[in-house]
RNA sequence: GGCCCGUUCGUCUAGCGGUUUAGGACACCGCCCUCUCAAGGCGGAGAUCACCGGUUCGAAUCCGGUACGGGCUACCA
């Protein structure tokens, strides 16, 4: 992008008022990118400032969330920094100390406005057809005695922002939308500090943004309309305006803004969905962004080099799961054989009190030819769990699915597969018991039967299996091992016809 | 009401005035591979670039308007 002679600072502030949403998580992986490939620093802030809402509870969740999504931040909770504090209840004196400041300058002045009295003026305003509907300014004329009398005589009051008569439309300068243009009269002198004595969002991002020297601030589209009064802000405290990029929103598939019913809002339901951290990241910033005309798989280095605000499209984006499930299949099929066992297919086994939490129920080997069987067919990590239970199951209670017992089992010419096909495997010794000798040994029976692979094999894959999917017949032999193979065909001859 | 933003295949996008019969990816369809299901390979269909006008020799690309969607306009963030 723009090259910065200041290093770059930037600064993802999410408010624990829920759990982290893809939105979010969005938009905090694009500040995280862009602070890498700039070589520069990505502050975490906690915006707390709404104390019904904010919850300890959250801000953990929120914190575990960009942990899991692996956007180490340089600065922020758990890991401090100059920059400090790093949460806004922390910093309410900071925020009266500057509101207080500009009072003194003649910058910001108190309003003793009542909200009954603004709701007046507003509805008096839309009777007449006024266009502008803003705060008239009533308190704008108080002299400076007299409003610090009342003030000390304890009449509420809050703190208004005086924007100067003469300043001109403000242009915000985007770097994703260009200069955006907000006319001069449409700016009113907005509330900067509550009469509860807490500053307004406008004021205290502002506050803290200039504080920790935030130089590109990337956030929702939804504030893109409150950028003019916060650059207000900015110039009243005499700090430089940073450069401003809005991201447009996600949307649900129904072109709706996304919610609880369309499924997973929040980042650690696609964790515990099953979905990879690299994989999500990887899908969530295409959302919005590219690279080049044709990449897809983007490694998060390669997002971290490559990252860069102009690329960065203005239109809202529709969340399509679909594309979710193929990049997590191939982020999983990317990864080796040993890899999968050890991460994916044993951490799911183990969820699924599959395996046993220490010490493992078969050798290595059997684990890296399962990864191998089960990788190609899995979208997701908890996947693996459905594929594999087959060979978690005694024998004798084995469940056959109905559907693939009528079609492969009940059928003439069953019990000469099976008959052949156990002839053929108890020949093997059990040293000899691997994919290519089961296949080997297999392999000559359909045309000595005279029927077709499919009569001879998916009767012995149903009987061994309980249905009729599953890897390759030699690696699920294989799998399920000589005797339990022996036994369940055994079991499955009483089924066929 | 006012102000601001957005609109390219179903979806995510490439595109920055001629290189475009608008490219890629997901999804979809077909074929190949094949013992099933995947994976993989090959191919196909799919977008009058929201609409209307203008600028230009030439516009998806620039300008204006309209429609639709969204945001802000709060003592929410």
């Amino acid at each position: 992008m723009t090259e910065t002679t200041i290093p770059v600072r930037v600064r993802f502030a999410p408010s624990p008022t829920g759990k982290l949403h893809v939105g979010g998580a969005r938009t905090a992986i694009y500040n995280w990118a862009f602070a890498r490939a700039n070589h520069g620093t990505f502050i975490l802030r906690i915006d707390d400032t709404d104390p019904t809402r904010s919850t300890d509870e959250n801000t953990q969740v929120i914190l575990r969330a960009m942990r899991w999504l692996g956007l180490e931040w340089d600065e922020g909770p758990e890991v401090g920094g100059e920059a400090g504090p790093y949460w806004q209840t922390e910093c309410l004196p900071l925020y009266r100390e500057a509101a207080e400041r500009l009072v003194r300058e003649g910058k910001a002045y108190y309003c003793f406005c009542t909200p009954e009295r603004l709701a007046a003026d507003r509805e008096a305003a839309k009777l007449r057809k006024d266009p502008f509907q803003g705060y008239q300014r009533t308190c704008r004329g108080i002299g400076v005695d007299e409003a610090q009398a009342r003030v000390d005589a304890g009449e509420p009051h809050t703190i208004r922002i005086k924007v100067p008569l003469d300043r001109g439309d403000v242009v915000v300068h985007d770097a994703v939308h260009g200069d955006v243009r907000f006319g001069a009269r449409e700016l009113d002198d907005f509330i900067i500090f509550r009469s509860d004595g807490t500053p307004t969002y406008n004021f205290a991002t502002v506050v803290d943004d200039a504080r920790m020297g935030i130089t590109h601030v990337i956030r929702g589209d939804d504030h893109l309309s409150n950028t003019p009064r916060q650059v207000i802000v900015y110039e009243a405290l005499g700090a430089p305006t940073p450069v401003f990029a809005h991201i447009s929103m996600i949307l649900g598939p129904d072109g709706k803004k996304l919610s609880k019913r369309h499924g997973a809002t929040s980042v650690e339901e696609y964790r515990d969905a099953g979905f990879l951290s690299d994989a999500f990241v990887n899908y969530l910033s295409l959302l919005g962004w590219s690279p080049d005309a044709d990449s897809t798989i983007i490694p998060r280095e390669r997002l971290a080099a490559e990252f860069s605000l102009d690329h960065v499209s203005t239109n809202p984006a529709i969340m399509d799961p679909k594309k979710l499930d193929f990049i997590n299949g191939e982020y999983l099929r990317a990864m080796s054989d040993d890899t999968f066992a050890r991460e994916i297919l044993l951490v799911q086994l183990r969820a699924a009190g599959l395996e046993p939490s220490e010490g493992l129920t078969h050798d290595e080997a059997w684990y890296v030819l399962l990864a191998a069987a089960l990788k190609p067919r899995c979208t997701r990590s908890s996947d693996v769990v459905d594929q594999a239970r087959f060979l978690y199951v005694a024998d004798d209670e084995l469940a056959y699915d109905e559907k693939s017992v009528k079609k492969w089992l009940a059928k003439a010419g069953a019990d000469a597969a099976l008959d052949s096909a156990t002839a053929a495997l108890a020949a093997l010794p059990e040293q000899d018991w691997t994919p290519a000798a089961i296949e080997a040994a297999l392999e000559p029976l359909p045309e000595r039967l005279g029927m077709g692979k499919g009569k001879v094999f998916q009767p012995v894959r149903v009987g061994v299996v309980g249905r009729a999917v599953s890897p390759g017949i030699g690696e699920t032999l294989a799998l399920a091992g000589r005797s339990h193979t022996l036994a369940r065909l055994e079991r499955a001859r009483s089924l066929a016809g």
